[in-house]
DNA sequence: CTAGGGTTAG
């Protein structure tokens, strides 16, 4: 009863204040499920499974904490449950349990946007717009002090009445113009400033990013009573997001609804791509969906910032919703939609259905533009899909679809994943001829990738020589590919040069030149590996004291996992194995194996080798493509000694082994697969390379088990 | 940019 009580007089409440759609005390109804159905497969956990550890509570839970905000993701528990079983009639029953008083399918949903969108007031233009926007223009040159700024004031052609200032306002371009302007009219006291003049104030303050002026003007517009409108409110929001305040946008937004102004479409989706851009997904579908539940119908914006969220969360399922949301409103995407689904489809790893969605586009009569292709050549360069790569290239061609530097440059990187350097060459040489596309540290440095990775150190050498003639400064990731190319030819003093070079010149060192650093120590030795640790030492010297930690005898297994505990935990997750499958590396080469075997164990522990080791009745297999040549042999090694323990214990085996080292889709790539057949052709271990399955290693139980038997135990010791 | 919302590079 008491539940009752509240809901009436929340239900009272809210009839005059517009309901917030994330405010979940004031939803009494349990959301929109029409659609949640066809919300993506991945998020019904994600989005509303996961946002509490505890238990879902119960109806009754619920009725006790609806002060306290139930999340959506607890309102929705129960429904989710009933829609993955498939059960109208339960779904029936549940709204009209006489207990769950929360829930009341007969009131109609509250509204969270307004359907209506912000009327603009057209004004027309008098014949005086030439004088001021010559007179804007002048404003906009002359000096900016506010001496120079009033000198050329007195020059105003017309008298400043609100449709020639409001002109004026308008036309200037820096944001400290805009407020000197908007300022000098305020204090001339000729008539009252509507809202429309803090709007376009504020926009110009907004292509200045400067959010505290904007602020401070609505403030102002709070304090003499001048209405914020949805313009208003969406400028503020949108600026914040620009300037990455986040919590300011959120804040605003709020207040909006608690003066008991609703948001507009524009507003809303403004919203939408701030929660979206936080990563709060949730968030972002609630919001979607009560607006949907009020009857709005997202337009392309709203899907183009949907799209956006899920690629970079990854999420295909999501992606999906996406187009079929659009498919079922009628909504027909447009080149920025299709431009934010295909780079979603590439975060999402889905270059075939990238490729198709390309296609639709294209048939569809929407021809494409720079960003479509930089993010297509980009998917295919990234999934080494030659052929591809090559077709649309030769497309952008003959089409001649439009180019620009950014879709040059992906080129080149293109050009740099699929190791197709006579291409790049020629592509380069079209960009230094070009007038508007010149080489900047970007191409130099897709084409040190090509050069550094074919091993080519004469031409790498040379365009480093190139970049300083032509003023093109080296960027970290350029350096690392020079090094890495150096590196490998053993010319450590044009290593160590290019490094000191780099570094004065402002290449602050990041892991993954730290990592390529560690892997040239790897295989270096004597002065050469000190010259190398020096260089390491500048940029990272906690990560030499643990290599010369790794060399110390009376370093134990703690030491080990402890000391890169503390390393790991100061690492780039994406440096993260590189750095163990060096170590690892190091301590093969230095002849320290058990130290290796600790390594790759601990790296284990820390989850750097998630999948290694994959079981099934028929088959246990050793996933070894991301490993180092050293570290595959130390965890090829742990294998066999686990086999052997296995045998010992007479415990059931499958009827197949494989260990896949990949091909090395690269062409460049080193050779794992060479290394690994030579190391088990070493040991005699019955391995042999499957015809029908490139980069796998195969072994049947029987040879495996008389081969283990025959080794005893000493797998470890004799490698 | 003629008062407000969405998309390009390791």
């Amino acid at each position: 009863m008491a539940a009752a009580k509240i809901s009436i007089a929340l239900d009272i409440h809210c009839n005059n204040i517009p309901f917030h759609p994330l405010d979940t005390k004031h939803h009494h109804h349990p959301l929109h499920f029409t659609s949640l159905h066809k919300l993506p497969t991945k998020k019904k956990l994600t989005i509303f499974c996961n946002s509490s550890k505890k238990a879902p509570p119960n109806t009754a839970e619920l009725e006790f904490q609806e002060h306290k905000n139930p999340s959506l993701s607890e309102q929705l528990k129960p429904l989710s449950t009933i829609i993955i079983s498939d059960q109208p009639n339960q779904t029936h029953q549940l709204l009209s349990k006489p207990k769950s008083t929360w829930v009341n399918p007969a009131k109609p949903k509250p509204a969270v946007l307004s359907l209506q969108r912000h009327k603009r007031s057209s004004y027309s233009y008098n014949s005086q717009v030439k004088d001021l926007r010559f007179f804007a223009k002048k404003v906009n040159e002359c000096g900016s002090s506010e001496e120079s700024f009033l000198a050329v004031l007195e020059e105003i052609p017309h008298p400043p009445t609100r449709e020639n200032a409001l002109l004026v306002l308008n036309s200037l371009r820096p944001w400290q113009k805009t407020l000197l302007f908007f300022k000098w009219v305020k204090s001339q006291n000729l008539f009252p400033l509507e809202t429309i003049f803090y709007n376009v104030t504020m926009k110009s303050l907004r292509f200045g990013r400067q959010f505290q002026h904007i602020e401070d003007l609505a403030f102002q517009m709070i304090e003499n009573g001048v209405e914020l409108d949805n313009i208003t409110y969406s400028t503020i929001i949108t600026c914040a997001k620009r300037c990455n305040l986040f919590d300011k946008a959120v804040e605003w937004f709020e207040r909006m609804y608690k003066t008991g102004l609703m948001p507009d479409e524009v507003t809303y989706s403004a919203i939408l791509d701030v929660y979206a851009k936080l990563g709060k997904v949730e968030e972002v579908m609630s919001l979607y969906e009560r607006g949907r539940a009020s009857g709005w119908k997202p337009d392309s914006i709203a899907f183009a910032v949907l799209g956006k969220m899920f690629g970079e969360a990854g999420d295909y399922d999501g992606i999906r919703y996406v187009l079929e949301e659009m498919k079922s409103l009628g909504v027909q995407p447009n080149l920025v939609v299709y431009n934010t689904l295909l780079e979603a489809m590439g975060k999402a790893g889905k270059p075939g259905l990238a490729r198709s969605l390309f296609e639709e586009m294209v048939d569809s009569g929407i021809a494409p533009d720079e960003k479509t292709l930089t993010a297509l050549i980009k998917i295919y360069g990234k999934a080494r899909w030659a052929r591809d790569a090559l077709e649309l290239w030769e497309r952008m061609r003959s089409n001649g679809w439009p180019m620009d530097f950014i879709l040059y440059n992906t080129l080149l990187s293109m050009c740099a994943d699929l190791g197709l350097e006579e291409e790049a060459e020629r592509l380069f040489e079209e960009m230094k001829e070009s007038e508007k596309c010149r080489p900047d540290c970007w191409s130099y440095t897709a084409m040190l990738n090509i050069y550094g990775s074919g091993g080519n150190v004469e031409k790498a050498m040379a365009l480093f020589k190139e970049m300083s003639k032509v003023g093109v400064d080296l960027n970290v990731m350029g350096c690392t590919c020079l090094i890495q190319c150096l590196g490998k030819a053993k010319k450590i003093d044009d290593l160590v040069r290019v490094f000191e070079t780099s570094v004065k010149g402002g290449v602050k060192p990041d892991d993954r030149l730290c990592g390529c650093l560690l892997s040239i120590i790897s295989y270096c030795q004597g002065e050469d590996m000190n010259k190398v640790l020096a260089c390491l030492e500048q940029s990272n010297p906690k990560l030499v004291a643990f290599v010369k930690l790794l060399e110390e005898k009376s370093t134990n297994l703690e030491d080990v996992k402890e000391e890169f505990r503390v390393i790991l935990s100061n690492t780039a997750v994406e440096a993260r194995r590189p750095f163990c499958n060096c170590l690892i590396d190091i301590c093969r080469n230095r002849n320290l194996n058990e130290r290796a075997h600790e390594l790759l164990y601990v790296g284990i522990i820390y989850g750097l080798y998630p999948g290694l080791h994959t079981k099934t009745a028929q088959e246990w297999r050793l996933n070894v493509r991301s490993l180092s040549v050293g570290a595959a042999l130390t965890a090829f090694e742990e294998w066999m000694s686990s086999l052997a323990k296995i045998v010992q214990r007479q415990e059931t085996l499958p009827a197949v082994f494989s260990a896949n080292t990949g091909t090395g889709t690269h062409k460049f790539s080193q050779g794992l697969a060479t290394a690994f057949a030579s190391h088990v052709e070493k040991l005699a271990a019955p391995f042999q390379e499957s015809e029908e399955k490139a980069g796998f290693f195969i072994a049947t139980r029987e040879d495996l088990v008389s081969w283990v038997q025959s080794k005893g135990f000493s797998v470890v010791a004799t490698a």
